[in-house]
DNA sequence: GAGTGGTCTAGACCACAGA
DNA sequence: CTGTGGTCTAGACCACTCT
């Protein structure tokens, strides 16, 4: 059977279709770069018009769920370098420029037991394990950015200190994982850099440091990383459009 | 006559409304807080149907342009405390809530000339003149954001040393002066606190603080206010949403 | 009850990509 | 040429607000 029509719940349709679609991407029916049916093919499964699929997928574009392409169809949302670019990393130089860190070198990769702040910002057991990850930022020849990164260990099994720990780490862990990370919350504050970090950053003891602490999730709203970074912002910025 | 049809310009018909629209909020016919005609009296005026209508004013509400609320109608959106508060103000405690500053006292408000750095930031002539406003903002009886915040003076004819400078004061450089705040862009650094600002702060000279420098436009896009603001970071964080 | 926005449908034509 | 998304129309019914 191909027809699969909506289970009878309440609400407005499209609503209905667009927690549908997400369904089916969140249980890897359909994975990121995957072509979706076209309105027509999704409205006739689906038992509803066209325009109502158009209404559920205009909403998914509008919070970068899928992607549409006039003449090509439209797709499930992919990390490419592009979007880590432009959606996950705000560091700008004097000319409002993003800089994609030319080097990242990777200082530590651990899998040891969660401390309780990992646990509580992940949601995890106490006593679960934890893959955590220490590296260190280049931008425009200077250290910049010292980032630490808490992933669970069950999430990324295999994933250790054999790895290679690329660049656009949202990419390897969709790619690789199965992992789709979708949005995130970002707290920012000024600390003075402890001794340990300043070296890194290659500045004063003490000195004025940017410190990010992010939490990012998937779609269905699990948190998979937990990342606090270290910036040097004495040559960047970072950037935050309010509209 | 009532019937004023789209010009013959180019494009989809729902981006000249919405263009329209913008006009008729940028030129005053509709102001902060106005009822629009219903989707079905547009049309008919602009004679278009009332799809395309709703299409342009769908677009309007996604960018925070209008207000719609079933069975009583479409407004253009105004400068309430709690838009200045969701949108514009970014400090939280460490509960994610977001603290309305209780008092926010005011240093000092000159009218000068504006330094070279004012007249690049707002896009004055060489010599034009601004307002300059020092204030001191408390979040749970503590000084935490001390705010240095420069208007082109032409724009706020009558503000000086002997107005009360409110806490929302983009309420009132749109009831006062007919200036909208529309969108801003803030980029975010950590410095070391001089001896002046520390000082207000009640921090030891050289503490780290956050300075977020503010650029604030209309929705025409012209730059209408230039705020530098200290924040104190021990109790409080800049909260930033990806999506 | 009258008027508003919110949802849903059905159908048409256009612009674009790819075989 | 076919299929896709993008735009536009016309009409229907519902939910909500106000009088």
């Amino acid at each position: 059977m191909n027809a699969t029509p909506l289970p009878p719940g309440g609400g407005p349709l499209y609503k209905q279709v667009k927690s549908d679609v997400i369904g089916r991407i969140v249980d890897g029916t359909w994975n990121p770069g995957d072509r979706l049916p076209s309105e027509t093919a999704l409205a006739r499964e689906l038992g509803v018009s066209q325009g109502t699929v158009r209404k559920a997928f205009d909403e998914l574009t509008a919070e970068n769920v899928i992607l549409r392409h006039q003449g090509r169809g439209t797709f499930v949302s992919a990390h490419t370098p592009q979007r880590e670019l432009f959606h996950f990393f705000h560091l700008v130089d004097a000319d409002d420029q993003r800089q994609l860190p030319t080097t990242a070198r990777v200082n530590d990769v651990a899998r040891r037991g969660a401390s309780r702040d990992e646990t509580e910002h992940l949601g995890l057991a106490s006593g679960a394990r934890v893959i955590a990850i220490e590296r260190l930022r280049t931008l425009k020849g200077r250290p910049a950015i010292l980032e630490k990164i808490v992933l669970p260990a069950a999430l990324v099994p295999g994933l250790g200190t054999d790895t290679r720990i690329p660049n656009e780490l949202y990419q390897l862990l969709e790619t690789d994982y199965g992992v789709t990370i979708h949005r995130a919350v970002e707290h920012l504050k000024a600390t003075a850099a402890p001794p340990a970090i300043a070296k890194h950053l290659r500045l004063p003891s003490g000195a004025s440091i940017l410190e990010i602490d992010r939490l990012a999730e998937t779609i269905d709203g699990t948190p998979v990383e937990w990342r606090v970074s270290y910036c040097d912002t004495r040559f960047h910025a970072y950037l935050s459009e309010i509209v």
